[in-house]
DNA sequence: CCCGTTGCGG
């Protein structure tokens, strides 16, 4: 029974505040009733909304709302803090728009929480609309509204609409100097977001706690560790309290610079973690090149009763990809569409899964099933063709993808040359490298160029790639240098392949691939002097180096295959064979190497 | 009341 006290209505109010009964609340509201008709007008009937939104009686929250003859401001706000609370974007527009309706005049936080609720429900018109309505009724200059709307800009990619708000806006506080500094980290727009950083410290900002949270993932963003760890040190020197998400945001950091074992510290000192934190290291892990560590983790995550999201489970899938495993990579596809609808990202992470393990087919399914694709899909699926040398379906593939009114871009064209490359389709190879320049504005970068003399030394035309390195000045890269070796090697041009030979000495490649890859050459022309010679530079090199190898799932067993590995009882055979192999494929290719395109 | 952590291709 409530005390005779809680009659006065600030105790009421206090009362509402701090219960989590539903009980309570009800018996208040029944006081109310019985005492006297108080909840006209007067700010009773706001705070019971408030309590029953609060401990998430939302329909109940909202029956007493529509039971009210008339709603004021406060009691319009206090339903829209329930649904903003519950998730219900949706609800929230639809009571804005009784509110304008029913001509009540909606308040500074009217505006901001349904502009909020427009980014929830992603609708940047509707956003714009409300937005008007408050310029209206005289709420341009509020730092509240306007940094709401800063953030629907900026989460919806209008940049330059931010940034022309941004600029307009008489006062600025810390909110909407970390609104547009996350928001440019978040588009991965790094260098933008640190230069908003330091205009915010111009104005004598930025000790806060949340705009630490977008260096640290420009920091990541850009791998640049020395900017990751000096934020690091500034949260440690200013006693700034660290809490779950800026520990998981350090995890991810040091992870996306390559430190992975400081995130495995990081990660394990952490006294609260969340499956953020557990993504953020299984994606880590992933990046890092250590699938078996990402999978040992999924397992622990599970085992202290985290199940992993979405996200995690695209960490699983690039895990998956990269020893092959493609049982595993089958089970997270049933887990994701037993849970969630396929989105884009997911379903590109298991297209390229797909096809590295082998599955072609799963690929070309999951990108089939994807109602709509963008730029990545497409390019991934090109690359798909790509890695299983089908030229055609590539062709094929890229020509689709334009007709959709999907413009290539610098990494649609790596994937596609490479792929005419690696299946020997060397006019076509030549056509689109010159339509990438003049029909599709794209400079060629470094790896274009790859492709290209890759394409030619595959050809045979050794000479021909030579000439293009000199005049297009490509000599300084290791890569061009690199492709012109291989097919020196396969073309016996020992003359042209010494060149090469001597370009990559000089550059001093710290690959054990490369360095062997020299190593043969000097071997197929005879010159072991040479070839003594870089094998030293192999041993001095980089002895803890994992040697080369590949995985390959056979029967759900994962089977290794190491660098000069002779411990299969069968290896002489299967050498024997690969040698075969590989002198029959030199003959075909002098003859041409278009002819013998093996589709899938 | 406004700003906060994990994701795909090259």
């Amino acid at each position: 029974m409530l005390h005779r006290t809680l009659l006065y209505p600030n105790h009421l109010k206090l009362f509402l505040s701090a219960t989590k009964y539903k009980r309570h609340i009800i018996q208040v509201h029944a006081l109310v009733i019985t005492t006297g008709n108080l909840l006209n007008g007067s700010f009773i009937s706001r705070d019971l909304i408030a309590a029953f939104g609060r401990i998430g009686e939302i329909s109940h929250a909202r029956k007493l709302f529509d039971q009210l003859p008339q709603r004021n401001v406060s009691v319009y706000n206090s339903m829209i803090v329930a649904y903003s609370r519950g998730n219900n974007p949706d609800a929230v527009l639809r009571l804005y728009d009784q509110m304008i309706a029913e001509r009540v005049q909606p308040d500074s936080s009217t505006f901001t929480m349904t502009i909020k609720a427009c980014l929830s429900g992603m609708v940047l018109e509707k956003g714009e609309a409300v937005w008007s309505k408050a310029v209206e009724f005289g709420y341009k200059n509020d730092v509240f509204v306007c940094s709401s709307v800063l953030n629907l800009y900026m989460k919806c990619g209008k940049m330059n609409e931010a940034e022309v708000l941004f600029r307009k806006m008489m006062k600025r506080d810390v909110i909407c100097w970390t609104t547009m500094v996350t928001g440019f980290a978040q588009a991965g727009k790094s260098l933008k977001a640190v230069e908003f950083y330091r205009g915010m410290q111009n104005e004598g900002f930025g000790r806060d706690r949340v705009v630490m949270l977008g260096l640290l993932q420009a920091s990541g963003d850009l791998g640049d560790s020395k900017m990751g760890g000096s934020v690091h040190g500034f949260l440690i020197r200013t006693n700034i309290p660290m809490n779950v998400v800026v520990e998981t945001s350090l995890v991810d950091m040091y992870a996306k610079v390559g430190f992975i074992e400081v995130a495995f510290r990081m990660f394990r000192r952490m006294m609260f973690k969340t499956a953020v934190s557990w993504g953020s290291l299984i994606s880590g892990f992933a990046q890092n090149g250590l699938p078996n560590k990402a999978f040992e983790a999924v397992v622990e995550m599970q085992s202290f009763g985290f199940q992993p999201d979405l996200v995690t489970l695209v960490g699983v899938l690039v895990a998956c990809s990269q020893v092959g495993s493609l049982k595993t990579g089958r089970s997270v596809h049933c887990y994701i569409l037993k849970r969630h609808v396929l989105d884009r990202v997911p379903a590109t992470a298991l297209m390229d899964m797909y096809s590295k393990c082998g599955a072609l087919s799963s690929s070309r399914e999951v990108f089939e099933h994807l109602g709509k694709k963008d730029l990545v899909c497409w390019n991934t699926m090109i690359s798909c063709y790509g890695i299983h040398g089908n030229g055609q379906e590539v062709i094929s593939m890229f020509l689709k993808m334009t007709e959709s009114n999907i413009e290539p871009d610098h990494a649609t064209f790596a994937s596609f040359l490479s792929a005419l490359s690696h299946s020997g389709l060397i006019e076509q190879g030549q056509h689109w490298f010159s339509a990438m320049i003049n029909k599709y504005n794209i400079q060629p970068s470094e790896k274009h160029y790859v492709c290209l003399i890759d394409l030619l030394a595959r050809a045979g035309r050794v000479e021909e790639a030579l000439n293009m390195i000199h005049s297009e000045k490509l000599d300084t890269a290791l890569p061009i240098w690199v492709a012109l070796l291989s097919g020196c090697i396969n073309h016996r041009n020992l003359s042209v392949g010494d060149i090469a030979a001597n370009k990559i000495l000089q550059l001093n490649p710290d690959s054990i691939g490369i360095q062997t890859l020299v190593s043969n050459f000097y071997a197929t022309a005879n010159k072991w002097k040479e070839v003594a010679k870089v094998r030293k530079m192999m041993r001095n090199g980089v002895m803890e180096k994992v040697p080369g190898h590949s995985v390959i799932e056979m029967n759900g067993e994962l089977r290794t295959f190491l660098m000069e590995d002779l411990s299969h009882h069968e290896h002489y055979h299967m050498l024997q064979l690969l040698r075969n192999l590989s002198s029959e494929m030199r003959n075909v290719s002098n003859k041409s190497i278009s002819e013998c395109v093996i589709s899938n």
